[in-house]
DNA sequence: CGAAATGTTGAGCACATTCAAAGACCGTGG
DNA sequence: CCACGGTCTTTGAATGTGCTCAACATTTCG
């Protein structure tokens, strides 16, 4: 079962380093002028740690800050006004956390860390004044946000025509591949996700998770071993992935 | 079967009136003080109307515009790498079209006219140089995307872990929602998607979405007559529609 | 009116869910 | 170091749901 864990406590503050992080192609910063990273390096708070199961924030808090992943990962959960639990994001270093929550100025779900890890906190209102004079940094929050409408668009719907042993695919290879963009290894990972936490990111229960990563293995595409992740085929593991539905693909 | 039709031909241009539009609360102007949209007016493009299976614009065509929806009904269907055709998305009056396109500057889907409409565009260069001097335009927009990341998000989530005829009626009271809030009946209204179409968009055969309105029609819930639904027990279908998945609700 | 697209119906099958129970793994404290 | 409790994971059998394929009805449009 999954479980969001204590409130946040800021921990071990530490200078903040665009320039010199590793992660500042994928971050806000992004391919921007060093000059104009300073503007931004001003308004961009001390990092905070969170230990596993730490809560970043609470669904329904109201926005203060967008946050960016500089090492570990967290998820974000939702609960539907009828009780319902999901977990609706999941985020690894570099990403932005909290762009769904700029529309109406509260986060639509809590954000809770899966392992140590630390985010950059970055100030709401001083970034949008700051986009008032940026118009790099505008149009660069306008790409991120969009990228995102895109990928949940398309990769939701994917999963929505899939078989069980084709979401864990889909999964797998998209990990794989932000893993890979991240520079860590594409083909060995370690699974921050519970069974049940990944059930519910992919609509499906946990018990039936663990058969499909079972038979992905027994295909000899992958190997499992708990949490730990080694893909062994990954030609076949993308064409499973990739490979529609279950019904045969159709033209325009 | 779905199909995308012929190119655009723009026809019948008119002028633009915002402040007569009686979508503007809904449309991008908002809640602009009317100084404001007269700035945004010298950039919107006259009226384009588009007759039914017409395309707005192809799928990898370079993002020159967003576009309103000021009448009729468009969807957006998006062909993977593999062949697959989904449709993506469904446009109403009021709502905003190329929001994805942003991040990557090319449309990542076509989007074709259900029923005879009328869209204006918005040029997005000039757009977003506007955004440069007037930071309610730029916080408009976040918000617009951030809105959609949020909708998709949760939306397709809670699809994910729906029975066929939960689906249906997650979509029928969406949609009745949203036809609501622009001004239109909310307990009758014309389906602009066919059930092929439907079952792209909710992950389902169209066999499947036939069942499942009729089966809502069984319980009292809807009177289905082709594509015309009058919604006879919104409270019931509401619950159908909001009643967990398959399985009881998990607490945090 | 006839052709083509769209919608309906039915039977058999594959797959995911459900429920229950047992097994592995983890950190804690003895 | 091992025993303990908890969480997480795996396994099994029975059930129900959606998919497939094919045929038929209906509507739409030229």
């Amino acid at each position: 079962m999954t479980s969001i864990g204590k409130p946040l406590r800021l921990a071990s503050l530490q200078d903040v380093a665009c320039d010199t992080c590793h992660l500042n192609t994928l971050c806000l910063p992004g391919d921007l002028a060093s000059e104009k990273v300073t503007e931004l390096k001003e308004i961009i708070q001390p990092l905070a740690r969170l230990a596993r199961h730490e809560v970043l924030y609470y669904q329904g808090a109201e926005l203060d800050n967008l946050y960016t992943v500089r090492s570990g990962s967290l998820k974000q959960v939702t609960t539907t006004e009828t009780g319902e639990y999901l977990v609706t994001a999941l985020f690894l270093p570099g990403e932005l956390i909290g762009l769904d929550a700029i529309a109406d100025e509260h986060y639509p779900g809590s954000v809770v860390a899966l392992e140590t890890s630390s985010v950059c906190a970055l100030p709401f209102k001083p970034l949008e004044a700051l986009c008032a004079q940026r118009l790099e940094l505008c149009l660069r929050l306008h790409r991120s946000l969009s990228q995102e409408i895109h990928n949940e668009r398309l990769r939701l719907r994917l999963l929505l025509r899939r078989t069980a042993e084709g979401r864990v695919a889909c999964f797998l290879t998209a990990l794989s591949e932000r893993f890979q963009r991240r520079g860590y290894s594409p083909y060995r990972f370690h699974l921050s996700l519970s069974r049940a936490d990944l059930g519910s990111y992919l609509g499906l229960t946990e018990e039936t998770v663990g058969r499909a990563l079972m038979r992905c293995q027994e295909q000899g595409l992958v190997t499992v071993r708990g949490r730990e992740i080694r893909i062994l085929d990954m030609p076949n593991l993308a064409r499973l992935a990739h490979a529609s539905g279950r019904r045969k693909a159709q033209g325009g």
